[in-house]
RNA sequence: GGGCCGUUAGCUCAGUUGGCAGAGCACCGGACUUUUAAUCCGGGUGUCACAGGUUCGAUCCCUGUACGGCCCA
């Protein structure tokens, strides 16, 4: 049948119930459910067949099946983590309320009932329901029982339909709420305070990216969505603030795929008085209480085993790139020879790349993938990592670390650069890039220059992809899978 | 941005070398007091994504478009 069809005659029978009963669904407004379906199953496990309990429960949910029998019918009924049998029969509930139930309630209802937790001669723990009550009535049929909902467009578009018919879904959404729950224990246990920055703003800076632009009526300027928090959480340590964290959407104007969803949500951390060491222990122990908050460190990705046991394995770009393709940078007497190397390799050269630039060029295309096991990253060239302090052994390169698991960076640290005039100079470099046509060079700020003048502590910093965690903690295949409503193209 | 794949009933999917469009579940009517993919009897509910083209005839072949997926940059 039609979907428009069944939906019509939903409808009529809705509005039959309100005129022939004098009963609407969707004027109830409560109901006190006492117990939820969790509890009727753990306490009365013990049942056996033909056993019923003393205990009245009352409880509520929605009805996914129902199995008619004539004067007895069974129904399935879900809450938001578990599934029960009810058992309607015409000598528990009465002929009234059966034939009510016979003539008005459909799968996708939701009811309240009161009823006593039996066994059923099959086996089955169940509610013999001696009343019941229609809550709110379903309109439009559910996806199909056995094989759930699978197509991808709908289960993204209409999330909600996702949610009813693929409960895995609800518990992957769970584990997401565990994990940033734990994230934030573990640093307001470091006296961390959340805050929050503008999502809006006239500068769109902190990262390499291309921001969404939006219009302001009353100021009549553009603003832009903030591609990252970092440069307003160093504000605030620049104001005392100590040890500040924020959660929340970055935007960045790039394309959509597995691991990219225009919006996704990052944590961003700065501690007064930290370096980069410092941040990559408190790394290690975000990701394992995250890890730990939903279940365990050796996690089943996508069918390779991840072990997110600290200490994670620490490498420095040089050697790992040494190691996968032969750069060795110390012997590299000049950026031409760099380029010809990276040529060789099948790298794409615009001509103008440092050796530096094709260093972490190489790490991209020859490392990055075979990183599975989580690993530290460790020393980031300056000329890539223009908001990051300087290693004082070698001024071309920063105390800066990334985390990679399963090839995909998840989080991005470093000791923070805190002097105002290299920090100009980074900035101008920058500019220069970003005139030679580089959309995502990072863009001048002078407030922020100004900010560091007034004095910015020595200070660790600490980026993490949530959404990316929660992928690998979910055995999510899709970034799309933790995000409930990633972004779509409209329909037509 | 490029390549490949997909789009058929509410859902999951078949199918047609080009000739009246199929199944299971769901849904509608009936029977049934222990089912759990209930069963039995009856009912097919569709712009075959959209727009063109080829053809006597297109859901099928061709072109384009939309949306989705995968891979690559």
């Amino acid at each position: 049948m039609p979907e428009d069809e069944i939906l019509k005659q939903r409808t009529d029978k809705l509005k039959r119930l309100r005129e022939e009963e004098g009963y609407d669904p969707f004027k109830v407004e409560k109901w006190d459910r006492k117990h939820t379906l969790g509890y009727v199953k753990e306490k009365y496990e013990y049942l056996k067949p033909d056993e019923m309990g003393e205990e009245d429960i009352e409880t509520a949910g929605r009805i996914m099946t129902i199995r008619k029998h004539g004067k007895a019918s069974f129904l399935d009924l879900a809450d938001e983590y578990d599934t029960i049998q009810l058992c309607f029969q015409v000598n528990a509930m009465g002929e009234d309320q059966y034939s009510f139930f016979k003539k008005w309630v459909d799968t996708g209802d939701f009811i309240g009932i009161v009823g006593k937790p039996i066994r059923t001669r099959r086996g089955e723990l169940s509610i013999l329901v001696k009343e019941f009550k229609l809550l709110s009535k379903a309109l439009r049929p559910l996806p199909e029982k056995w094989h759930g909902l699978k197509d991808t467009e709908i289960r993204y578009r209409q999330r909600y339909v996702d949610l009813i018919a693929n409960p895995d879904i609800r518990d992957t959404f769970r584990k997401r709420a565990k994990i940033i729950r734990a994230i934030r224990d573990v640093l307001e246990k470091h006296g961390t305070i959340e805050v929050e920055t503008p999502i809006l703003s006239p500068i769109a800076g902190g990262a390499n990216a291309r921001p969404f632009i939006t219009y302001h009526n009353a100021l009549g300027i553009n603003l832009y969505l903030r591609i990252a928090t970092e440069l307003y959480l160093k504000r605030l340590i620049v104001g005392m603030l100590g040890r500040v964290y924020e959660i929340g959407k970055n935007f960045r104007n790039e394309g959509i795929d597995i691991m990219h969803n225009p919006e996704f949500t990052a944590l961003e951390v700065y501690w007064a008085y930290a370096d980069y060491e410092d941040i990559m222990n408190l790394t290690e122990e975000l990701v394992v209480a995250a890890a730990d908050a939903v279940g365990q460190r050796k996690i089943n990705y996508q069918g390779t085993e991840l072990i997110l046991e600290p200490p994670f394995r620490r490498a420095s770009m040089k050697d790992l790139v040494k190691e996968y393709c032969g750069y060795d940078l110390s012997s590299i007497e000049s950026d031409e020879e760099a380029r010809a190397f990276a040529k060789k390799k099948g790298l794409e050269i615009k001509g103008n790349e440092s050796r530096f630039v094709i260093l972490a060029e190489l790490f991209e295309t020859f490392v990055e993938d075979k990183l599975i096991q989580p690993t530290f990253v460790i020393g980031h060239p300056t000329e890539i990592s223009p908001l990051a302090k300087r290693n004082p052994e070698n001024p071309d390169f920063t105390n800066r670390f990334e985390l990679y698991i399963y090839g995909n960076e998840v989080a991005n640290a470093f000791s923070e650069l805190n002097d105002p005039l290299d920090q100009r100079e980074r900035f101008m470099d920058q500019a220069r890039k970003k005139e030679e046509g580089d959309e995502e060079a990072h863009v001048f700020d002078e407030d922020f220059i100004t900010a560091l003048e007034y004095g910015l502590p020595p200070t660790g910093g600490l980026g993490v992809g949530i959404d990316r965690l929660t992928m690998f903690l979910t055995n999510s295949r899709s970034i799309r899978d933790v995000i409930l409503f990633p972004t779509m193209r409209p329909k037509q």
